[in-house]
DNA sequence: TTGAAAGCGCTAACAG
DNA sequence: CTGTTAGCGCTTTCAA
C-alpha cells in the first residue's frame, strides 16, 4: 500500500524524460516519438499512476463535471431525467453533480453562485425552469454552457417533447371515441417547475377540440396540482358538477392515477362512466391498464446530455448533432380506461 | 462584465495587505485584526471575489464533495435516497455526485478508480451494496471515508432500517387477523443489490411465525424479482397453489402492487379473499390502499449524509452523534388489503 | 521531438 | 498580527 501519490515527476524521473513529455505522452498528443509514448506509457502503469483531477481543472479550467438541476428530486420524471444524464456522463467520462432547486429562490442562489459554479462544472442541464433574464445573464456572464429541459427558456439549446401535440393526441383520441364535454386535470401553478408544460398541453387539447367543431366549457378544468391526491380531489370536483363530462384529460399520469380512484370511488365504471386519459406512460400506468400520451424522460436526459458535452468537450464534439432544439416522440398508448361514449 | 477573474492577489494588492492574511481573513482564522479582517471582507466583496474552488481543493486536498452511488437511478427508493443525500449536501455546502454501477463489474471499476475518486470525493455513500473485500480494500487504501446505506458491509458505517423486524411486524399483523397460510414475495437475487434486504426480511417473518407456532410451508414462496410486473406474476403462481394462501407478504410495495392487480384479475376480493401487506409505503401505496410497513428512504439518505460529513469535515463534527450504525424507525400502517382470515 | 520554466489560484508553514 | 515563500500536480508556451 503506497502511501505517497506518484506524480508526474515520478513518472518523468523513471522513464528518463521531462514532465513535459510525459503529459504530452499519456494525453495522445502529437509530437512524441512512438518509442518515446510507448516508454512512458509502460512506466506510468507500471507505477500506477493516474494524472490528478485536481491538479488538472485547475491547470486547463475545465473541470469534466456536468450539473443537473431539477426542482425536486425523487419525483419518478425527474428521477428518469437524471438517470438518463448520469448514463451519458458515465460513458462520457464526466463527473455529474446533481442540485435540487425547487423554488424561485433557491434557482437565484443558484445563479448567484455562477462564477464558483463556472469552476466545479463545465455545463448544466437545467429542467423544467423557467428562468428569469437575470439568471440567464448570470449563466452567460460566468461563461456556463447550458441545456434546458422542457420548454425553451433562456435562449439555450432546449430538449423536450412537443407539449401541444401530447395535448392535440389526447384530444383527438376521445374525439374519435365521440365525447365532447371533456374534462381537464391540469395545473396553474407556474413556480418554478413545468411552467409553461401543463399551458402548452392544454392549449394544444383545446386546439384540437375547435379544429373538430368542439367549443370547449372552460369549467370542464380543475386543478390536479401534479400530484395523485390532487388528481383524485380535482376529479371529484369534475363529477360534482351539474353535466359532468364523460372523458377526462388528466395532463399526467400521476393525476391520473388519483382520478381513477376518485371515479372508482364515487361507483362510476371505467371506461363505461368516464373515459380517463394520462400523460407520461409511468412505470405503474400499465398497471393501472391506463391509456395515456406516453413520453420517455429518460431518453431526453440523454439527449440533454449528450448536447451539453458536445459543446463543453471537444472530443465529444462530433457525437451528435448539435442543435438549438431536439424534440423527442411522444405516442398514444391505448389501453383500458378510454372508450366510446355513452350516450344519455 | 468583468473578463478575467479576479484572483486572491487582487484582493490583497487592493488591500494593501499579502495574500496570506486575505487567506486567513476571508475563511475566519485566528489571528486577525478585527479592523483588518473588515476591512479585507469589504474590499473583497466590493471586487466581487470569490475564492476557486478548484485551486483550494489542490492546495488542501479537500473537495467538499461526497459521492452517492447507487443500483439504480430512476427507482423510487432510490430517488428518495439520493434526495435526501441532496438536501444535506446542499445545507453543508458541499456537492454531490451521483453515479449509478448497477452490476457488479461497475462496482469494481469504481473501486479501481479509488485513487482518482478520493481526489473527487471526500467521502462515498453507497447504497444497498454487498462490497467484496477487494471492493473494501480499494476504497480504503484510497483513503475515501465510506458510509454504507442498507445492511452492514465492509465494517463501514451503516444507517438502515430494521429488517427482519420488519418481516416481524407483517407477520405479527397477519397472525393477528388468522392467518396461518402466508404467501411470501420476495426476491432471490443477490447480485448487487439490496443483496441482504430480502433474506432479513423473509428470515423475520419466518421467525414471528414460528414464534406463533406456525409451521411456514417454504413453498409458498414466489420470486418477485422487486418489480410491478415480478409480484403480478409471483401473486398469479401462488394462487395457481392446489391449497393458495390467504394472506400474502410482498417484500416491498411495487410488489404489492403487481400482486393486488393479479388478484384482481382472477377476481379475488381484498381483503375478503385474500389480504395482503406489503413493505415502503411507497407514494402510491395510499392510492391502492394497501396495508404496509412503512420506511423513509430519504430520511435515509438525509441521517447517512449526515454520518459522512461528519466524518469528513471538522466544521460538521458535531452536527451528528458519529457512530457505526444507525437504525432508523419503520411502523405498520394499516390500511386496507388486510383483513380477518375468511375460514373455510 | 524534447526540455525548462512559468503559470493555474490558493494554502500553510515559518519568520518576523 | 502579518508577510514571505514554498508548495499542491498538472499544462503550456517558448526555446533548443
Amino acid at each position: 500500500m503506497e502511501r505517497t501519490r506518484v506524480t508526474i515527476e515520478d513518472v518523468a524521473a523513471a522513464a528518463g524524460v521531462s514532465v513535459a513529455t510525459v503529459s504530452r505522452a499519456l494525453r495522445g498528443l502529437p509530437n512524441v516519438a512512438m518509442s518515446t509514448r510507448a516508454h512512458i506509457s509502460a512506466v506510468a502503469s507500471d507505477l500506477h499512476y493516474v494524472a490528478d483531477p485536481m491538479a488538472t481543472r485547475l491547470a486547463t479550467g475545465r473541470s469534466r463535471t456536468i450539473g443537473c438541476v431539477v426542482p425536486l428530486l425523487g419525483g419518478w420524471y425527474f428521477a428518469q431525467v437524471v438517470a438518463g444524464v448520469e448514463a451519458v456522463c458515465a460513458e462520457a467520462g464526466f463527473d455529474l453533480i446533481v442540485q435540487s432547486a425547487g423554488s424561485a429562490e433557491r434557482l437565484s442562489d443558484l445563479a448567484n453562485d455562477a462564477p464558483t459554479l463556472q469552476r466545479r462544472v463545465d455545463g448544466l442541464v437545467m429542467v423544467d425552469y423557467a428562468l428569469t433574464d437575470d439568471n440567464v445573464a448570470a449563466f452567460r456572464t460566468a461563461g456556463i454552457e447550458v441545456v434546458s429541459v422542457g420548454a425553451a427558456t433562456g435562449g439555450f439549446c432546449t430538449v423536450g417533447i412537443d407539449d401541444a401535440a401530447v395535448g392535440e393526441m389526447a384530444a383527438q383520441h376521445l374525439i374519435e371515441l365521440g365525447h365532447a364535454r371533456i374534462g381537464l386535470i391540469g395545473s396553474t401553478r407556474t413556480e418554478p417547475f413545468r411552467f409553461a408544460v401543463p399551458e402548452l398541453r392544454a392549449s394544444g387539447f383545446r386546439i384540437a377540440l375547435a379544429n373538430a367543431g368542439i367549443d370547449h366549457d372552460p369549467h370542464l378544468f380543475a386543478d390536479g396540482n401534479f400530484s395523485v391526491g390532487g388528481g383524485a380531489e380535482a376529479m371529484t370536483s369534475l363529477l360534482a358538477m351539474s353535466s359532468p363530462p364523460t372523458a377526462v384529460f388528466a395532463l399526467s399520469d400521476e393525476m391520473a392515477f388519483g382520478a381513477r380512484r376518485a371515479a372508482e370511488r364515487a361507483g362510476l365504471d371505467i371506461p363505461g362512466d368516464i373515459s380517463l386519459l394520462g400523460v407520461d406512460d409511468h412505470e405503474l400506468a400499465a398497471l393501472f391498464d391506463l391509456t395515456t400520451v406516453a413520453q420517455d424522460p429518460s431518453a431526453v436526459g440523454v439527449s440533454a446530455a449528450r448536447q451539453l458535452i458536445a459543446r463543453v468537450d471537444s472530443e465529444h464534439n462530433d457525437d451528435v448533432h448539435v442543435v438549438d432544439r431536439v424534440v423527442l416522440p411522444t405516442r398514444l398508448v391505448e389501453r383500458g380506461t378510454t372508450g366510446p361514449v355513452h350516450s344519455a
